[in-house]
DNA sequence: AATGAAAGGATTAAGCC
DNA sequence: GGCTTAATCCTTTCATT
């Protein structure tokens, strides 16, 4: 795959700051045909960079039950699935897992015992702790600065450039730096299935 | 106003989903005509519910730093020019108010020295305490539960009926679910005013 | 990646309840 | 006020170069 250049960056930054706005008319700022722009959206979607378009609500002003912020504590292997249920549930926006592999998230609660919802929310899953903290206000800053944009090796973490390589792995996908981060990465890859 | 009704919420999670889903198919899909669902969704703007259409970028294949939580203790009277500066930066994703006046935020810290960023970061507010959490994995969820949407009350926060009242006050848009609480909250935003 | 033709969507205005 | 339909204009898509 190609690199991103400046122009996917503005592209990227173009469509975050409305992403309504005619192909076209971003071409006209890029110095792109509308066709063409549509060419590197697509592209951008394919490569999981863009994962879809959507609408930044004010859910501030909506009713949606009571903001918290949950830290919880969870052996390690049922990180996975927590993760996958507090994803999926109703209420819950941001998900985050720590470097220690606890699992945080903020949600709006509409029930009235957190406690309940906690239990009904990890039904299966054995959480050995967590703290609730209330919050009072939250905002997400969709606006993107098209200079901190660039490819990470999932191997290296170095910038990808034009001789990256891409690869699609249980449909995930994945850019490398160099081939030889592929291979490792792969390598790691089927080992950890192996594993399994 | 109106209220917002099941057709507007239905609206708000088509858009959440595909916000560059043609309004004709939005249509149908609430049994509308396309120019119904446009002044729909030019309402919703206007009440500032809808705050703008943007892109889900996967951040995470993007080199933007290291991904960083940090929950700072701040002075009550610098909270807000600090929730301000923490918003404003570059790198910063997700800003939390808790109820007991911390500042909760998500970053991308490129820099090598975290100490050193926040120190930049806020320059002339007086920081108590801070601390720093590495974090794997962050993922959000834009999916909206129609369900779980109603306008609430900027005054009494009950849900906002058809009855409601909705005011712009130094360009911010507030609904009332009556004209007492809309009297109330000017009265007090009054005095809040003469008082600085 | 540009072009041009064809298809499809957005917006406007007129009219209805 | 909010809806629909029809006309117009604009945008996207696709085939071609």
């Amino acid at each position: 795959m190609r690199d991103l250049d400046e122009t996917d960056m503005k592209i990227l930054s173009l469509l975050a700051e409305d992403a309504r706005r005619p192909f076209s008319s971003i071409g006209e700022e890029v110095d792109l045909s509308g066709p063409a722009v549509s060419d590197r959206v697509k592209r951008l979607e394919e490569s999981d960079i863009i994962n879809g378009f959507t609408i930044d609500v004010n859910r501030a002003q909506l009713r949606a039950g009571v903001p918290v912020f949950i830290q919880a504590e969870i052996g390690s292997e049922s990180l996975e699935p927590a993760c996958k249920q507090a994803r999926e549930s109703d209420g819950v926006e941001h998900v985050f897992t720590t470097s220690e592999g606890d699992l945080w998230f903020y949600a709006r609660v509409e029930a009235h015992n957190v406690r309940q919802w906690m239990n009904g929310l990890f039904d299966e899953i054995n959480i050995a702790d967590y703290t609730v903290t209330l919050i009072d206000a939250m905002e997400w800053t969709p606006s993107v600065d098209g200079a901190e944009f660039a490819l990470t090796c999932a191997e290296c973490n170095n910038t990808v450039d034009t001789e990256g390589e891409t690869t699609r792995i249980d449909g995930e996908v994945y850019h490398f730096c160099c081939p030889s981060c592929l291979a490792r990465f792969e390598d790691r890859y089927q080992r950890l299935e192996e594993g399994v």
